[in-house]
DNA sequence: ACCGGAATCTGAACCGGTTTAACGCGGTGT
DNA sequence: ACACCGCGTTAAACCGGTTCAGATTCCGGT
């Protein structure tokens, strides 16, 4: 019942440990059939190296490491990391390789990547969801952990940055408002902390600013559904109410659309309303939520083969996708005709 | 720049190796001293000692592995997975543990599995999403896998089973609904071949039984927003359309609400809804959305404190948790006075 | 007959921990 | 004075792989 070992399958085979581990990791040197014998006895036992063997004289613990620090109730909603989570496990099954997650709060991120690093538990981490000052990628540096950053080069404090642009898609759903006679443009922004919410609301004021377009009114939505739902009812409360909002993501908006048509506002009639995310929900809300579809398996899996190759050779050069795409939905409509401030 | 060893903390202690693994893993017989000089060492080091050695050994991975194999669609609207998760974390964090997630499809699952036991790289795994027949519980009692079943326990196939009923809060919606008046109750489930689904549905319809109520309309969610709304349509479509429908999920109800909205169908006014896993999103929908709260961060803790169990003492007792509870909201109310089949 | 060299395989060291048996040593009992 | 004991410590074996420096064999060339 003991698993077999190397050993096993050499005595089977009626070679020398190392022939096997020769065989295995198909090196020259073994004449052809004796390979061939040696990976049919190890068949036959059903032997496969065993990790924690293999890692500790490889130096490399064949695992990457994710360490995911939002709270748990913004993790349910959010498509991307599933997503995220799948197209690492595309790159990292070809290699036999796995993936370590841990979800954190922020105090014991610290020591959580201290521990990463010393124990040897993976060979390289990602970052994800970078935020303003963030420690990480100084830590991971000093700690000598190879690292990729997901997100924008300017982020990545020298780390390798693979990056899936949110700011087009952005001004993409702001140009269309516009386009459909929207003068007052609001937005609902995620945890200003995040860059990824700084970036889509500094790309709201361009896009807006671009366009000759008065600065619209700024919430904090927090990515929530509660943020969402309150920002929007104190947006619609204004003395000039804007006539379409953005939001940081479709959970904001959802929440915000529904609070919307609770006060009695019609949508897209007397508010349109954009989301960003693309979630399943989005175009099976009522009436079908604009928003912005980004690759995220895509993401993932060019992030794992980036620190794959940050591990491998020391360094990668960033990584730059194709960004998202702006899903026009009928949530956007003109502007209306007796809307208020015309 | 080398991380350092057991070596050289013996080094710099003045002592044995097997001194130092000693006072690290505080075992009996040092002079007390001699272990704090041996800890001020570490520390002063930076030590800690290497997972894949200390994995090698000691037999043990100090990983538990979890397989989800969900379409990644589906996960990232179900706060289970990450609630779930976070639960494992709070346990594992304790003990330094990790968790190694993959993410599968039915078809590479068996090997999957097969190369986790083989591979020695997790010490158990985490079954959730039971199926009908699922080969899973056979497969790695087979490979001799400690594992344990995240959900009832006649799905776990003679392994330790972590239990979260869902039945009550479905009997609950049903009673609620009745006491409402409604007679014709419609569900819409989700995919037939999990295990939860099909609970879900029977607690349905035992529920009606046992209120002497009719056999209502059944169709088929996926658990998806598409599905949801699909299955509303044809639901509202019928000669004599339900005055009420309980969804197999969230995602579902709050597609089926919209679409209802979309064909004019008023909620609750002439149709009362409920869903089943309270998104985050479920009270800030319109009208807010009764659901069914279950405590997945506690599922997820009591599994992995189950499974660590399993894998120390080769069993561990059932677990069965509170179960999941109904949540009125809104979206419920009293069936119509002039609906059709009064 | 002898040498050089390629091809094939093995022995032993090593990765960084844990564990077990034994050892040195001062103190007790008789 | 001697055997014995317990305490604190260590050397060495072990976990299961990889790797590198030889060893062995077989071959052709001169």
């Amino acid at each position: 019942m003991r698993r077999p070992t190397i050993a096993d399958v050499a005595k089977l085979a009626g070679v020398s440990r190392s022939a096997v581990s020769f065989a295995l990791n198909d090196r020259p040197g073994l004449a052809k059939e004796t390979k061939a014998r040696i990976l049919a006895a190890a068949e036959e036992l059903g032997w496969q190296p065993s990790r924690p063997a293999r890692a500790l004289s490889l130096g490399r613990a064949g695992a990457l490491g994710l360490v995911v620090t939002r709270e748990p109730d913004l993790l349910g909603v959010d498509p991307f990391y599933p997503a995220f989570l799948a197209g690492i496990e595309t790159v990292l099954a070809e290699q036999g390789d796995g993936l370590v997650l841990h979800v954190s709060s922020p105090e014991r991120e610290r020591s959580l990547y201290e521990r990463l690093a010393a124990d040897r538990r993976v060979d390289g981490v990602l970052l994800t969801d970078l935020r303003i000052d963030d420690p990480r990628p100084a830590l991971t540096a000093s700690l000598g952990l190879p690292t990729v950053v997901v997100g924008r080069p300017e982020w990545s404090g020298g780390h390798c940055a693979v990056e899936l642009d949110d700011e087009p898609a952005y001004v993409e759903a702001v140009r269309a408002l516009a386009k459909a006679g929207h003068r007052r443009i609001a937005h609902v922004e995620g945890p200003p902390e995040f860059r990824h919410a700084q970036r889509r609301r500094q790309a709201w004021e361009r896009a807006l600013a671009e366009l000759g377009l008065p600065p619209g009114p700024l919430r904090p939505g927090g990515f929530t559904a509660e943020g969402g739902a309150r920002a929007t009812r104190e947006l619609l409360a204004l003395a000039e109410p804007p006539t379409a909002i953005v939001y940081g993501n479709d959970l904001s908006a959802t929440a915000g659309l529904a609070a919307a048509q609770q006060l009695g506002v019609s949508v897209p009639d007397q508010l349109s309303v954009v989301g960003y995310d693309d979630t399943p929900l989005a175009q099976f809300v009522h009436p079908p939520l604009a928003s912005a579809r980004a690759d995220a398996q895509g993401w993932g899996a060019a992030a794992a083969r980036a620190l794959l190759t940050v591990i491998e050779h020391g360094s990668a050069p960033d990584v730059r996708l194709p960004p998202a795409a702006f899903v026009p939905r009928a949530s956007v409509g003109p502007v209306a005709a007796g809307s208020p401030g015309h």
